[in-house]
DNA sequence: CGGACGATTGAGGCCTCTCAAAGAAAGTGG
DNA sequence: CCACTTTCTTTGAGAGGCCTCAATCGTCCG
């Protein structure tokens, strides 16, 4: 970001026949989860001229880093994302996993710094969305408006399940809880919600929820045994969705 | 809310001589926190018309309820709230603990109905925000606009400090941060840094930080002992905000 | 004054962490 | 393609921090 001068959207449009290869909003699979959810075509041609350009990051490498000055949010088209606070001690702090159709940088409009990083978790693909520009969408499109303000309000909302997870949870609670979101959220990308592949290792899912490497490891086992789930390094199979929500409510049908 | 019908905005404006009742966003104290910071006056006066009423909530009352259709945003003018989810087993999650000049209800834009419900820590009153009315004048105000924007970002960056507090800290690190964080608040008020009155009991701070009854109320006896907090019953004072900080981030002097 | 609620203090137990080690998988360079 | 290194994962044993249970005390309020 700060290695490019701000003139990106100086650029003159593309020829006719790349426009497919941009990889416009309404060519995107995601458009029905992402930001131009509700907008008509041409509001949605409108959004879609003021997206700079689509990022690949490679595996392991930021998006941003604490700190960075912001001038974008980010929308990932394509893979996962990670994104942590640096503890005082220097140790990462996981606050979410986030994938294709969700939106990346909010947490810093209010300061106009980045106050967490976000890291790539596999090869992923982004969509470049100048927050200026952006304004001056709102100005016009009621209906980006109201669907962005939809999309940092559900951010908050989970954010503060998170919190519920976190603080009166078991670690059995929390990690069925935590696989019943994956399901979830693949399942409403078209995805099954029964078999995926975990993108993160266990040491970042027992970051996030608060756990040991250890626990997190013994609990998949637990599953396993238990016949819940089937797993395989990253290969998870859930194999009873209906007994892991109730674990994760607490329901503990094993005992 | 469901109890009025939505003609608030019909009433004719109040006469000149009961407007400094009326409480104007000018006339607040709490203007250069809340949602008309950076406003100039002709506009603070447009926000102003929108803004319904002041209303009071006594102690323990709800301001909303989990479930309850979102209609308004509601800017705290006096007093304390804490805002908490509810398990699956009925038992309560507090998500914060909000002050003047605070926005609430921010949650509830997701989905259109309130995700958490919101109770007075003492009697209280708040600015009846009509989000749909809101939303009009953002198309006209982007100085508004953008506030808003900071301040929902804003909550989004707290939440995932809160995520970190409770993943990585111990408790007695909780505690000390805790304070500091009602401190730097209450500094920001106008208020005292070192002295002020706890609105919660030990039972909610618990709950918010993940800790049980007793052993908040050990921690504070620590504090007490080790000198760097007065404390009796509600009131506190923060001797050694020094050393508080340090401990909150991780280092503990008395080891 | 008495009941309810909140706060404090003590004793004991459990859940999860820490420490330790080894196996498995994935990536690296020859 | 194989030896090697690195990273990730698993499993075991033990310790510790915080919770739970229980009782007492102080305070508020009807």
């Amino acid at each position: 970001m700060s290695s490019l001068p701000a003139s990106t959207h100086k650029h003159s449009p593309p020829p006719v026949n790349l426009h497919a290869l941009r990889a416009s909003c309404s060519a995107c699979s995601m458009h029905q989860l992402c930001l131009p959810m509700g907008l008509d075509q041409g509001d949605m041609q409108r959004l879609d001229q003021i997206i700079g350009r689509r990022r690949r990051i490679k595996r392991d490498q930021s998006l941003y880093r604490m700190g960075d000055a912001f001038d974008m949010l980010y929308a990932i088209r394509l893979g996962h994302f990670k994104t942590y606070q640096v503890n005082s001690n220097g140790s990462q702090q996981i606050t979410g996993f986030q994938m294709a159709g969700e939106l990346l940088g909010m947490d810093a409009i209010g300061t106009g710094r980045h106050q967490c990083e976000a890291v790539a978790l596999e090869d992923s693909e982004v969509c470049e969305i100048p927050f200026s520009r952006l304004e001056e969408l709102f100005q016009d499109m009621p209906v980006l408006l109201r669907q962005f303000h939809r999309i940092m309000s559900k951010e908050i909302s989970r954010e503060q399940g998170v919190m519920l997870t976190l603080n009166s949870m078991s670690a059995q609670q929390k990690l069925a809880a935590f696989l019943v979101n994956l399901s979830t959220r693949y399942a409403t990308r078209g995805y099954s919600a029964s078999r995926f592949q975990l993108r993160m290792t266990r040491e970042e899912i027992g970051n996030y929820l608060g756990l040991a490497v250890e626990s997190v490891s013994r609990l998949l086992t637990n599953f396993k045994k238990s016949g819940v789930i089937e797993v395989n390094h990253r290969d998870v199979e859930l194999c009873d969705l209906p007994t892991l929500r109730a674990v994760a409510l607490g329901n503990d049908p094993c005992a």
